[in-house]
DNA sequence: ATTATCTATAGATCTATAGATAATGC
DNA sequence: ATTATCTATAGATCTATAGATAATGC
C-alpha cells in the first residue's frame, strides 16, 4: 500500500487543494477530515503522516487559497494591461464570485474564521494580504497628496466588505446592488481606466 | 423542576443572549448546544422546550445580536447629533472593535458564517443589514448626483471589510492601519463632519 | 528496512430524544 | 393536568492513534 515519494507528495497537494475549496465552502469547523481526505481521493487514516494536525492543514489550505487568488488578480491585470485594476475591481465584484464560494476570495470566505484561529493561520493571512495590497498599491499610481498603501487599504476593505455583505442577504437584486455601488465607488481609484462617466 | 411561565421566557432570552455573544466568539459551528445552554444557567435537555433546532437557534441570534448592534448606532448617533455618521464610523473603526468580537458587528463576525445557512439566517442578516443602510442613507444626507442607498452601500462594504481584515492578521499596526485607511477614505463623506483636513 | 496508506478503533463531543421530576396554572 | 427543566442516553461524527499491509528505496 505504499506509495512512491513523488506520489505522495501529490496526494499532499492534492488534500491541501481540496482543504483550500471545501473550507472556504463550508468554513474550518465545517467540514471533517473523512471528507476531506475522501476528496482528496485517500482515506483518513492517511492523514496524520502527512500533516500534524488539522490546524496544520487549515493554515497550509489558506496559505494555498491565498497564493490561488493572487495568481488570479496577476493574470487578470496581464490580461488587461490598460486598466489592471479595474479589471481586477470587476471580476471580484461580479455575481459569478459571489456564487463561486469555494474557488474565491479566501478573506470572504474565510477571514471571520481566520480571526478565530491561532497566529499560524492569521500569518497565513496576513502575507496573502500584504500581497493584495502591493498589488492594488502599484495600480493606484500616485493618488494626489494621498499614501497609496493607505488608498489600497480602503480599496481593498470596500471590495472584501461588498463580497461578504453580498453573500449574506437573500435578495438577489440587493445583493447585486451591493458589487456595483461599491466598484462605482472605486471607479476614480484605477489611473488606467478610460472614464467612463457614471455607470447607472 | 418547572418554572414559571415568565421565568421560563427569560430562560429563553438569556439563551438568545448568550448565543448571540458565543456564536460571534466562535462561529456558529464553534460552540455545541450543551456549552451554550451552561453559558445561560441551563442544561442541554431544556433547549429543545425552547427552540425547534440549532439553526432555529442561529437564526433568533442572528437577529439578537443585529438588533443589539443598530441600537449601538442608534445610541452613538443620539450622543452626537452634529455628526452621527462620523461618530458612528469612528466607534466601528476603533481596535476596541476590533478585540471585542463577541459584542461586535455581526456582520463581521458572522457573515461568511452567514452565507452558508439557510434563507431564514439570511433573512435575519438582510433585515439587520438594510436597517444598517436607512440609517447610513439619512446620515449622509444627498450626495450631489449620486444615490444615498448606493453611498450607504459603499461606505458599510468599507466599514465591514476595514473589519475583517484587521481581525485576519497578526500585526496589530496593520490591523490598525486598516482601521484608519478605511476612516480616512470615509472622511468626506458625514455631511455635518467639521471638515478636519487630512488625519495624518 | 522503511514508510504511505489502509482498516479499525479509542475517546470525546455533537444534535436530538426519552423519561423522570417537581412546580405551575387551571 | 400540564409543562419547563433535569438526568441519561442514542446514534452520529469528530480528531487522533494503533497495527497491518504492501510497495518503495536503499
Amino acid at each position: 500500500m505504499r506509495v512512491s515519494r513523488s506520489q505522495a507528495a501529490e496526494n499532499r497537494q492534492a488534500v491541501i487543494d481540496a482543504a483550500s475549496r471545501l473550507f472556504r465552502e463550508r468554513g474550518f469547523d465545517g467540514i471533517g477530515l473523512k471528507d476531506l481526505m475522501e476528496a482528496a481521493g485517500l482515506t483518513q487514516g492517511a492523514f496524520y503522516k502527512q500533516f500534524a494536525s488539522k490546524d496544520d492543514l487549515v493554515a497550509q489550505a489558506s496559505e494555498r487559497a491565498l497564493e490561488g487568488a493572487i495568481q488570479r488578480w496577476l493574470a487578470t491585470a496581464e490580461a488587461n494591461p490598460k486598466d489592471p485594476l479595474g479589471a481586477v475591481i470587476a471580476l471580484y465584484l461580479s455575481m459569478a464570485h459571489r456564487e463561486e464560494r469555494g474557488g474565491g476570495c479566501p478573506v470572504v470566505a474565510l477571514g471571520a474564521d481566520a480571526a478565530r484561529q491561532g497566529s499560524e493561520v492569521k500569518a497565513s493571512f496576513e502575507d496573502g494580504i500584504r500581497k493584495y495590497l502591493d498589488l492594488i498599491g502599484e495600480w493606484v499610481g500616485r493618488p494626489k497628496g494621498e499614501d497609496s498603501t493607505d488608498k489600497a487599504m480602503a480599496v481593498l476593505s470596500t471590495m472584501v466588505g461588498a463580497m461578504v455583505l453580498s453573500r449574506a442577504v437573500n435578495n438577489k437584486r440587493l445583493s447585486k446592488r451591493f458589487l456595483q455601488a461599491a466598484a462605482k465607488s472605486l471607479m476614480g481609484s484605477s489611473p488606467g481606466a478610460a472614464q467612463k462617466g457614471q455607470l447607472r
